[in-house]
DNA sequence: CACTCATATCGAACTAATACAATATGAAGC
DNA sequence: GCTTCATATTGTATTAGTTCGATATGAGTG
């Protein structure tokens, strides 16, 4: 429960290192300078775990025009209503969706611009 | 192997759009027009698809400053050297990395701007 | 308040992704 | 041509994600 808690590293492949840099200690200290950051790892990870599935990404894509229920996109997907709602909630649970409850239905929209912008440049990304 | 193969609606929750909509049929007519395209959708989910790691998110975020060849960024994830080479292989794959060899070395860099930006997206995603 | 309807959640079978040891490949140096 | 070294690939055990029937919830209605 102290510093041997701390996450013991592996370490093999650093002699590789040493002979891959002129000045080993500088350029080792360099490459675990741009080591990357953890909370930034940590805040792309849950969006684009939710964007990686076919069928939410139709989910999403099919909301670009406005807010949809339930009912329409379980029809729009052609999937059983449990599949649906689940992906649904994963959408929400990471934040690419919002909803609104009215009576029985339950109406789903894009949470933010952002969301568009990111599927855009995946596509984008693929064009060149 | 004529039509009898083409994929056949399982149709079910369609009464339920009979009832929500005043006008069913023009409801419906324009709800499956704005039914998900599937050329974008198979474009954006191999990119998805390989952002949905951690450890790749890694690789990618170490490689913002630049080249590194494998044996720096197996250090960096302080991972085995196959699981890195695997990871490696995946965003290229995906296009989202390019290599260049240079005698036993293999340099991995960022295919394009646009990879940064939908990584720095998905940050902004969150911090609403 | 019993019934219907839209949606949510649960559970269990199924499928896909990951980790990594073992092994293969291919470039350099002797 | 043998050896070393960096990287790639393969095979398999493990883990994570998905699907969807069954069931629960909760709003509206008669």
């Amino acid at each position: 429960m102290s510093e041997a808690d701390t996450e013991v590293p592996v370490n093999e492949g650093r002699e590789t290192l040493e002979r891959l840099y002129d000045d080993p200690e500088e350029g080792i200290a360099a490459l675990l300078d741009h080591r990357a950051d953890e909370p930034t790892v940590e805040t792309q990870y849950p969006v684009f775990r939710a964007l990686a599935n076919e069928d939410r990404l139709r989910l999403l894509d099919a909301l670009r025009n406005g807010e949809r229920c339930g009912c329409e996109l379980m029809v729009l997907l052609d999937a059983p209503q449990s599949t649906v709602a689940t992906h649904l909630r994963t959408l929400r649970e990471a934040g690419l969706v919002k909803n609104r409850k009215k009576g029985k239905w339950n109406y789903y929209r894009i949470a933010d611009g952002a969301v568009m912008d990111v599927l855009d440049l995946a596509v984008a990304l693929r064009g060149d």
